[in-house]
DNA sequence: TTGTAAGCGTTATCAT
DNA sequence: ATGATAACGCTTACAA
């Protein structure tokens, strides 16, 4: 019992037994240093000697020492945390985002605080003070409903990554789909396979994505020559239930048409059923296109032709991006474009 | 300026100028109290005068203190957070569960931290360290891999709730589903409905509930006095692709069957889709029931009959058992009983 | 009922 | 290169 190891041993073996908690303290009191040694030596603050070094690494394993993030916190440093705002932790397209962030912050130590804001900015303005109370790093808004104004303050006090829209400040950068060329080329494809009366259920006119992705649908309909038709142009709110709802006002309104554009692929189920409720077979009645390909369209019946957009990748880019600000770099990453995906619910006009 | 009022006023002011945050310490030098007043206040922990607690309440108000739960965690008590232990944080069922969790977690005060296993035993002891770590409250753990005794040894440090089994344990909580019930449930629909030759596409046979589902759809066919047939039985794995490739397999077996039941909503997908490309319509040609009632059940083509697992009551459950521990309660919730949703993909069997 | 003071586990700022 | 020592914002004995 001579040896600093095997005090260092009958250390581990006391903690052990008792349960208690291994600080970061206990660690300096076992290898004879001082505490601030080993926090240089776990932050790379400063260098130490490879001497103590080697000792405080085989006293942390030995004891099986994890430093406590919520002191670290509170010490003025890092919390290790990133704040990530979305709209609800079960939606569909999000997840995947979701799922993307939590990998990219995880693999350096990070993790993630989900919060959800319901597309309401009221609640994610609370969702950013419970963030900000609880001293995230960092945070990462998915498409809200927030004022740039908010967010452009908000990023003075932390690196802010937001997604959905354009905006330039410091310490805030922003990651934003085009859902202008999505819609379009969702319409181009149609109209490529010889429709002339596109449906179109928009998504809910507060988001700027849905305005835009009328934009594209009108932009692709002028290019081909075709006349717009607001008799065509269905409202919808972004759910199932609503594109069902469009689709049974277009089938009412006896207003002709071969192929229908939903601004969305939950819109797009919805209106799958509809069609099949009325009798009307997709593709052979009514082709059929959706936007997000989520991770049910590859396998609806029948598949869904859809625009991808790379919501696993956005997540990725987002908390890489947040990840580079934390590191004083700044983020360079730009989302992939928006790809047509052929799967089997629309096809060519029959004459 | 010279009413305590307009101190606080200032005060109030010059934060709000600098930025600052404000502190208990702040909010207590406001109206001249000590730390231990508001913090008492705070958290209801003695008696206070009525006199001091509005002139607190008022400063509290006017500063726009937010109490620092990294400072609270630290100084011994609570964190307020809860872990989560789910396998995906996109996972279409688990989702909604997380959804009720967060919701009642939110409306006291807690922030829960979600962590994905991803089926794996190892990536969830992960899991649970990191949350050990960040020192929350209490840990939920969504059906996951980790043994029965690695749970009753941390809940010995923290109230645990756990769903998808049953074990008793000092500061354990578990919420089980009747998988059993359910899958006897479908496949007594389709006996019902007239259907003999019923194929079952199981899940992946590691999980406990997919042996219990396999296990109800044997009782059910033996109070019917169906002979239990095993190449009527596919082997899948709980996701889409492996139901399409269980039924193409079925169909290329030439076994003959009319209806099938899928271990889950997923595989129904995949199974359906598999019908749709090799000619058979559903429910026309071939019955199918799932499992899970998942968000998109309710609007697939044909809208899927299929068994009601409450999810999203089984996240609200979780959490208000934790929070009745971390009270000093003891939970008594129970997961309601599985229900089955008639929709259209089942019908009787057609002479 | 209220205040004082000692932590909680870490990092940061000085010295040395 | 290393070690005291003071924060960080709050809770909680212990006193008064």
């Amino acid at each position: 019992m001579k040896s600093p190891k095997s005090a260092t041993k009958s250390i581990a073996a006391a903690a052990k037994a008792s349960g208690a908690k291994v600080t970061l303290g206990m660690v300096a009191e076992a290898c004879g240093v001082s505490p601030s040694t080993v926090s240089r030596i776990l932050n790379g603050t400063a260098v130490v000697s490879q001497e103590k070094r080697d000792a405080v690494d085989r006293a942390i394993a030995e004891l099986g020492f994890v430093p406590n993030p919520i002191a670290r916190g509170l010490a003025g440093g890092r919390t290790l945390s990133a704040g990530v705002v979305t709209q609800a932790i079960d939606s569909p397209f999000y997840g995947v985002a979701l799922r993307g962030i939590e990998e990219e912050l995880s693999q350096v130590g990070y993790s993630p605080l989900f919060v959800s804001g319901h597309w309401n900015a009221k609640e994610e303005q609370r969702c950013i003070d419970v963030l900000r109370s609880r001293r995230v790093d960092g945070i990462i808004v998915l498409t809200g409903r927030l004022s740039d104004e908010a967010l452009r303050k908000l990023a003075k006090e932390q690196p802010v990554v937001v997604t959905g829209r354009s905006i330039k400040a410091p310490g805030l950068y922003s990651l934003d789909f085009n859902d202008f060329e999505g819609a379009r080329l969702a319409t181009h494809h149609l109209l490529s396979l010889g429709h002339r009366q596109i449906a179109f259920i928009a998504g809910d006119p507060v988001h700027p994505d849905a305005q835009e992705r009328l934009r594209g649908y009108r932009a692709a309909l002028e290019a081909a020559g075709v006349r717009y038709k607001a008799s065509l142009v269905l409202p919808g709110k972004f759910h199932e239930e609503s594109g069902l709802m469009a689709v049974e006002r277009l089938i009412d309104s006896r207003e002709p048409f071969t192929a229908i554009f939903a601004a969305n692929d939950q819109m797009a189920f919805g209106a799958s059923l509809a069609l099949y409720r009325r009798g009307l077979r997709v593709p052979e009645d009514v082709s059929l296109v959706g936007f997000d390909d989520l991770a049910g369209a590859a396998h609806s019946v029948p598949p869904l032709t859809t625009i991808h957009q790379a919501a696993h990748e956005l997540g990725r880019l987002a908390a890489q991006s947040l990840l580079q600000m934390l590191a004083g770099q700044k983020p360079t990453a730009v989302l992939p474009e928006p790809r047509l995906i052929v799967r089997s619910s629309a096809r060519p006009l029959q004459p």
